[in-house]
DNA sequence: GGTCTCGTGTGGAACGTTCCAAGACTAGAT
DNA sequence: ATCTAGTCTTGGAACGTTCCACACGAGACC
């Protein structure tokens, strides 16, 4: 606790502390941060000056001599309207805490939409961050390609699909092997044709995703044929497939490459009087809160973002602690969350 | 454009700008901040030099001179799995978007869920953060209460509901107005019993809305008894309460105090094979991607948070700037976006 | 011609911290 | 008693910026 201090008294500072304690600044600064290289008494009584007078040490002087923000830049985008996807929300919180065991902060700053790497030249010029993460690799990476270009660390959430020379850490979900595991269930509870409802061939990721549920109906010995159908991340795109899919009765169930899409399906099941679990099985992709809340509750794939956001923070430690990165690549598993949309029987 | 430079050069300062210029760092400083006390060729020439090395301030620098680092402190909640609420990524954007505009950026920290306080301290002991955004004033004001007390800046979104006493600035949306609007629609579209959920009593924001229903009601000369139910913001309270309610067969549209209770009451709707919409109307509040994206479309009472930032970044503006604010307190009116669940015309 | 003002520009000092080289003290060895 | 090694502590300098007081020259005024 700190003791209650009005604005207009002074700023305690390392001298201050100095003075009081008795000792040099110096000594006030050994016991902060290199507290072994003093005398267990000094030690002892420079930290009782310290808790008395609720001192913290003023990080602008702190950054201007170590060269060291302690924050770590994050450009946010806001999630598009219209798609359930609100992904950053859980990912930024988990990585604001993760960040804060280590002493730095998230530091948001906003660019122009329609150029990647706006925002970054300027954080890092005026020293303001330390690192960045970066975490939209849908559109290839120039952004780490430029703090590549300037030597700035960073670390990106998703690795870089275009680049197989690129040696930056990064942390990613396996997607392929979460669309594996949606297909899988869906197989398993009893349908036989499962469907696509992926992104345009475009993503990268979507296309990853879509090679998971390919690999899980080769391995169920089911053709693929006229099954896969690539739309824009859209409620009504994936409506609209879904209506057109179903026509042939042999259908029964939907694999998507996002929630939104999975609660596209719903819509049109919705329409044709449908009920989502007992005669079509739909599975969605991300978690996300609409697939949480929206009616009877989607089977979605969940990636560990809490993990993501861990990594992220243990990559970035190593790479400013200028230690060489001994595992720069990490791959984690997503789960399946299990709702109403893939329970076959009635009695629910 | 900054030329494209190796991390290794020397980053170029004050005293490199001024030498290449030939002029003093003073000079310089002035060229920057105040440019009207030079003369148009000096000024000319320095900017010049600028531009071709590609000069940034150094933040931590600047801000141990000034005692002012351009960062805003904002304390980041997690958006509550299983509700819909997702507001905080919209505002947040927004809020980056307009701090931006200032030469400002938002910090992110994380606190102990149950110490509404930690976190706000280390920042301001640290002279890491100018002032704070403070969102949650849902439950009382602690934060704002030991900022005011320290006599650290920081504008609220929020009213200050417990204490009529309160100068600092804030800014919230008129909750009660947006209750009304919900209400009058379905009023309009021919419902005449118009059911409340909302929050426990314990919520002023809950409340206040519920007095938004309360007063359109009794405009509308009909009673309210029996009416209103007070649970808790969760999809499967809000559906057990609506089946209760249908069973007056004269209840055919819900007010709510929430997007995730609205939906809430659509569960309920799809359970009994009404028709949201046409058999019975149901309105949300926050516009939230929940209410975007589920069966048929959820008509919700959109909060104007591009607004609420914009207003927020002003204030922080003037208080900073330590002019008296003139108008700290600025309520803003929300407005009602129709979807399907309040279309009553089966051709839809 | 001297003083005053105004518009420009200057160099020293300061913000609060950590780095650096060296000083002081202690204890053991010569 | 002196030297040596090791432990602990010290004061000066530096990080890059802005504040401050002042210097300079040009024109205005008495």
């Amino acid at each position: 606790m700190s003791p209650s201090r009005r604005h207009s008294d002074p700023q305690p500072t390392l001298a201050t502390v100095a003075e009081r304690a008795g000792v040099s600044r110096q000594t006030v600064s050994n016991a902060l941060n290199n507290p072994e290289l003093l005398r267990e008494d000094t030690l002892a009584k420079v930290r009782a000056v310290i808790a008395e007078l609720g001192y913290t040490p003023n990080r602008a002087a702190r950054q201007l001599r170590t060269r060291s923000s302690h924050m770590i830049g994050l450009r946010f985008e806001e999630a598009q309207e219209g798609t359930s996807n609100a992904t950053m929300d859980r990912f930024v919180h988990t990585l604001v805490e993760a960040t804060a065991r280590t002493g730095h902060h998230i530091v948001l700053f906003a660019g122009d939409p329609d150029d990647p790497l706006d925002g970054y030249d300027e954080l890092l010029r005026a020293t303001a961050v330390d690192a960045f993460v970066i975490t939209d690799t849908y559109a290839g990476t120039p952004a780490a390609d430029l703090l590549s270009r300037v030597g700035a660390p960073y670390v990106t959430f998703g690795r870089p699909w275009d680049d197989p020379s690129a040696r930056h850490p990064w942390v990613d979900v396996a997607g392929a092997h979460g669309a594996r595991l949606a297909t899988e269930h869906l197989l398993e509870v009893g349908h036989a044709r499962v469907a696509w409802l992926g992104w345009e061939a475009a993503s990268r990721i979507g296309e990853d995703r879509r090679a998971g549920w390919e690999a899980a109906m080769a391995a169920a010995g089911t053709s693929t044929d006229g099954l896969g159908v690539r739309i824009t991340d859209n409620v009504d795109a994936a409506r609209m497939a879904a209506h057109e899919l179903l026509e042939d009765p042999t259908v029964t169930a939907f694999a998507c490459a996002s929630d939104t899409l999975g609660i596209g399906v719903l819509h049109a099941l919705a329409e044709r009087g449908l009920r989502p679990g007992v005669d079509v099985g739909v599975v969605g992709f991300d978690d996300s809160l609409g697939a949480q809340v929206t009616w009877p509750g989607l089977t979605s794939v969940r990636q560990p973002l809490e993990q993501v956001a861990i990594e992220i923070v243990d990559l970035l430690h190593t790479v400013l602690s200028h230690k060489t990165v001994t595992e720069p690549a990490r791959m984690l598993e997503p789960t399946l969350v299990v709702r109403r949309s893939t329970l076959r029987d009635s009695a629910r």
